[in-house]
Order: C-alpha cells, then structure tokens, then sequence
DNA sequence: GTGTCAGTAAACAAAG
DNA sequence: CCTTTGTTTACTGACA
C-alpha cells in the first residue's frame, strides 16, 4: 500500500522529464511485488527481517556511491526503483532509505551546482512525501510489532552508512551534510526556500525520529540535545582541553580546522559550529551514529550471550558489554599508560563495540590470548600453538587496520609474515615498518617503541636474515631456522594433551583448538565450504603436536599441493584480507569470544569434554 | 627455583 | 649533525 503510494508518488513527479518516468514502471511493478508478498500490510517475514540489516547496508553503499559520485536526479532515482524490484519485501525501508539519502544527494547536488530547477525542486517535495509516508510506515510497522526496528533505527540511512563507508568516506559525508545547509543558505539568498525541504534533508530521518530517539549523553559526557554554541561557550572556558578538540584541531565531525590554542578553538568552534541548523543536523547525526553503535554493541552483546549459554559458559555480566565503550582509548593505552590494563591487550571484548568494525567481533586469537590478559600468553598462543597468522590476519585484517589493538603475535611472526607476504620474500626495514603501521592501527603509535622491537628481532632471531641487495639491505626468512626456534614439539600423547588442558587452561586449550582448527582448514581444507567441516581434523590435531602440525601443515604447503587459494607459500602470500569467508569467521568467533570471557569460566571436567563435546558442538 | 622466551629500553656504531 | 639502520646488552614478566 505504502509502496503503491510512493510509486505512485514519483509517477506523477515532474521529474518524468529526467527519464524516471520510463523507470516508474519498473518501480510499480516492484511495489506489486511487495504488495503481493504482503509486507505493505505489514506482513514481513522473518527472514526479510534478518537480511534487513544487510541490505540496508548495501542501499547505504549504493546511495553513497551515488552521494560521492554527486549524481543528481536519475541514478538515485534507478536505485530506488531497481531496489523496490529487488528487496520487494522491505522495500518501504530501502525506500525509505533511498530516498533519505537522495534527498541528501540531491541537495549536495545543488550544494555544488547551485541551481536546482523548478522541476527538480518539486521532486524533492514529493520525495520528502515519499520519506514522510514511509516513516510512517515503519512507524506503523513498528507499532504492529512487525519490524523490530530499534529506536533511532528508523534513521537507516546515515546510520548504515556508517557502517558501509570508510573512515574518511563517513568524514566527506560529514562535510558533505554540513555542505548542504550552507547551500540552503545560498538558496535562501537567491530566493530559493528550500527551507523546510532541506531542513528536512539535512536531519532528514533524525529530525523524524527523534521523538523515538532517547536523549543520549554522548560519549564527551554532553548530552546531546544541547546546542553546540552552548556548550562551548559554558563548558571549554572553564577548561583547560575540550573534547572537541584535540592536537591542535576542531574535532568537530567533518571540520578539521586547525587551531593553535584553545582561544582560537573556540573562537572557531563559535564562529563555524553555531546554534543552527547546520550544527544541529550535524549533533543528531552524531547522536545517531552513537545510538547506532550502542545498538550494534547491544546485538553483539546478545549474540555473545547466546554463544555462551549454547556453550555451557556462564555468561558474563552484560553490563560491561552494554556500556558505551571507548574502546580507542582503552584500547590503546599502553602498559605504561595504564597499569590496568597489562599490554598483551586481552582487554574485555569490547571489540565487540568497535565502531569502525561494527559488523564484526573481535578477532579470535586476540581474545584466546586473552585468558589471562597477558601478552605473554599471546605470544606462546601465535608460537607454541602456532596461531594461524595468516587466517587471523585475513579474519581480522580490517579490524587490526582500524582498532587500536595490539595483534595477538610475536613481532619475529609478524615479520616474518610481513617479509613472506611479498612476491620475492624480502624486504627493507623501512618496508616492514609500512607493514606494520598499514596492517595494525597499533604500529602507528609509540613508534620508537616497536620499530626498536622489530630491528631488535631481526638481529636477535637467526631466521631472519640481512642480504645485502642492489639498492641495500633487505630482510628474509630463513624458514628452517624459524621452525628450530620453535619450542620442542609436543608429542601427541594424551599426556601432553592432558597437560596442555589443565596446565594452560581452558583458554588455551582454545586457543590450540582453534589454530588446530584454522591450521587444518588453512592447509588442508581451503574451501571455504569445508572450513566449517574442518572440526574433524582439527579434533585430530589436538592429539599430534602442534608444531608438528604446523611444520606439516608448512611443509604440504611449501608443495604447493594444496589449495592455491591459501598456498603456503604462505599463506602469507595470498592472504585475502578482505574477501575471507564469511564461514571462516563465523567459525572462529565462538571460540575466540569464549576464550575472552574465560576469566569467569570454572574449569571444564576433563579433557575428554573438551575433544569430545567442543568440536562435536562446533560441528553442528 | 631455574631456564627459556619475548618485550622493552637503551647504548653504541656505521652509513647515508 | 641528524636520521636511519643494525647490533648488543640488560632487565622484566610469564611460563614450563
């Protein structure tokens, strides 16, 4: 029915001209289809509820990319209708979405080409309709109890944007959103009201949703309904640092000014961030990308807890999960900055908030590593377990790219990684310097500490090796001598196995369960399909030691008799940091979350529970 | 209690 | 002279 309308809506637009009127076709066709699967009446099936986020996220991507490529009126137009053919089931939502978003672009369109026609106004308009009615379609949704939209969830399309852009993407879009209103004004000047249009853009489904919205108290500490001049004129002058600014720049979202002293920041901050429009769109924005991680965080919690019930744990208090975490700066506190948090960086698993890398929990090893919250335990986990790097890395590449945390490895692995990753398997110093800071946000801080490090392990460890090359020096590795440096096999007695559970802990246990896991699927099973399948081997791992697995494991794939797709020659070689099974991930993550919490966990029976029910469990 | 391993810090030298 | 690179030593903490 709400499809219908909007269809219908944009059938009888002016806009026809630009050639939507050839698409309208498409879209009410799209709508029928919705209607006919029934969700119009509000009847979604759960399991368009369940790729609801999903989509959303890729209508974000779509719409941004149109936002970026600063297209105006038919592509946009494309989206929604080719998305109404495609998702008919939520297609009030992507429509929703879409047109929100459109709306977005289509003003930063007239931001930069500072005309609009008359025609293309109208069309606005009645895209404003379109988005009022399916908010209110999504309202009437969610009074029915049909979508479990969460508050604020309502505002999808920033909110998935987000999640869907990159850092510096989220930024333009910043300035992209603050860019709008100061076309507004340009408009107003010229005699233009798009006022109440562009109000409506810029804190487009904020505005709409915040009556659902609960008035949140930023993670400053300031809550957000306050005017930003307010703040800044009561709260900064009395102290010495703001949190809006910071090394000697106006962390306002989207500004990046450059202020020498805390005079000239506010003098900024009163000048470019004002009581208006702008920044109040600009705080609700703010406010919901907040309230956005607060509810990923909260699903991520629960999923935790599901987890953990399914596998006997006692679960952990929610509260630590369900707190706004800043996990950038708990995180990155060094041993020195924080005695309470050892360095080996087991920190809670609030990766689970990260905001940059909200769809994803923390990578698996760090938090096997993080039993005793201690690198030390990390290191003998990437070494003595033989903690598959490379499938970490790939799980957790965009995590440790983003997340100020330290990598759950040895710098000698990670070098050596770093040097085997390269097609001829050395490289410079400086170049495993741009390694580190480009695969781990970690490295691009406290510099002379790690760079020390890593020319300390390539002096100290004989399998790295110095050969002096045309333009200089270059780093290999000595691979044979890597493994003798390996701690003395264990032998696959169940003795040793016994030991390794009751001396090392449960954790442990997890955490050569899973490199066992992800070493066998790396080496033997490199479909993804398989992984999922890989308990089984994995569960034989545990009983033959595991540098004997990894020797083996290296071994077979220096043959190159296994899968290319994580040949050995390494895996280093041909990691998919991006693209790597989803299965694999989900395979991990059980066990790397497990292992987080298992600070709370008794010690399980014996180990005859842990071969036996564990990967029985993993492998349903 | 001891040895090993890894991380950190620091001093030093050579080269650019 | 400064920076980078490379080596070495010492210390500490965790683990077996």
């Amino acid at each position: 029915m709400m499809v219908e309308s909007a269809t219908e809506t944009i059938r009888t637009t002016p806009s026809n001209q630009n050639g939507v009127s050839s698409l309208s076709s498409q879209s009410d066709g799209g709508g029928r289809e919705g209607g006919s699967n029934g969700d119009t009446n509000g009847e979604i099936s759960p399991v368009d509820l369940l790729h609801l986020q999903q989509q959303q996220v890729c209508v974000c991507v779509c719409v941004c990319v149109l936002i970026k490529a600063n297209e105006c009126l038919v592509f946009p137009a494309l989206s929604i209708l080719k998305l109404s053919k495609f998702f008919p089931l939520t297609f009030p939502i992507h429509l929703f979405c879409c047109v929100t978003c459109f709306s977005l672009s289509l003003s930063l369109s007239c931001s930069q080409q500072q005309q609009l026609g008359n025609k293309q106004l109208a069309f606005q308009q009645q895209l404003i309709q379109m988005q009022q009615l399916q908010q209110q379609h999504i309202l009437n949704l969610q009074r029915q109890g049909l979508v479990n939209l969460q508050p604020g969830q309502g505002a999808v399309p920033i909110q998935s944007l987000q999640q869907a852009m990159c850092p510096t993407d989220l930024q333009q879009l910043w300035k992209d959103v603050a860019g709008v209103q100061s076309t507004e004004e340009v408009m107003k000047h010229e005699g233009l009201d798009l006022t109440t249009n562009s109000s409506n853009t810029t804190s487009y489904s904020a505005s709409k949703v915040s009556p659902q919205i609960p008035h949140h108290t930023l993670p400053n500490g300031q809550n957000s309904v306050h005017t930003p001049k307010r703040d800044s004129s009561t709260h900064e002058e009395h102290t010495a640092s703001h949190p809006l600014y910071g090394h000697g720049e106006c962390k306002w979202p989207g500004c990046e000014a450059l202020c020498e002293d805390m005079g000239q920041f506010i003098k900024h901050l009163n000048s470019e961030h004002a009581l208006d429009d702008r920044s109040t769109a600009q705080c609700r924005v703010q406010m919901q990308v907040v309230q956005q991680l607060e509810i990923q965080l909260a699903k991520e919690s629960e999923r935790l807890q599901a987890m953990m019930a399914h596998l006997h744990m006692r679960p952990s208090e929610p509260k630590h999960f369900n707190q706004p975490l800043n996990l950038a700066s708990s995180m990155s506190l060094s041993k020195r900055e924080s005695e309470g948090f050892p360095e080996g960086l087991p920190h809670p698993p609030t990766s689970a908030a990260t905001p940059i890398t909200p769809m994803r929990q923390g990578p698996s090893v760090i938090s096997s590593s993080s039993l005793h919250g201690v690198g030390h335990i990390r290191r003998r986990n990437s070494d003595k377990f033989c903690t598959p790097i490379a499938s970490e890395l790939a799980q957790n590449c965009e995590f440790y790219k983003n997340a100020d945390v330290r990598p759950p490895f040895t710098y000698a692995s990670l070098i050596r990684h770093a040097i085997l990753e390269t097609s001829d398997r050395q490289l410079t110093l400086n170049e495993i310097y741009n390694w580190f800071t480009r695969m781990f946000a970690y490295f691009r801080r406290n510099t002379a500490t790690w760079k020390n490090a890593v020319r300390h392990n390539l002096s100290l460890h004989k399998c790295f090796v110095r050969v002096e090359n045309v333009k200089g020096a270059v780093w290999t590795v000595d691979e044979v001598e890597y493994q003798k440096r390996r701690p003395p096999k264990m032998t696959g007695s169940p003795t040793l196995v016994k030991n390794m559970i009751s001396g090392l802990g449960f954790g442990s246990l997890n955490a050569s369960y899973q490199a066992a896991l992800a070493e066998s699927s790396l080496g033997l099973l490199n479909s993804p399909t398989l992984m999922n399948n890989s308990t089984g081997a994995s569960l034989n791992m545990l009983h033959i030691g595991h540098d004997d697995v990894s020797s083996t494991v290296e071994q077979v794939n220096s043959n190159g008799s296994c899968s290319p797709g994580l040949s050995p020659q390494q895996y280093g070689h041909q990691v998919h940091v991006k693209e790597e099974p989803a299965e694999m991930e989900e395979d991990s993550r059980p066990m790397s979350l497990m292992a987080s919490v298992t600070q709370n966990l008794s010690m399980p029976g014996d180990e005859r529970d842990m071969e036996e029910e564990l990967p029985t469990e993993e492998l349903e």
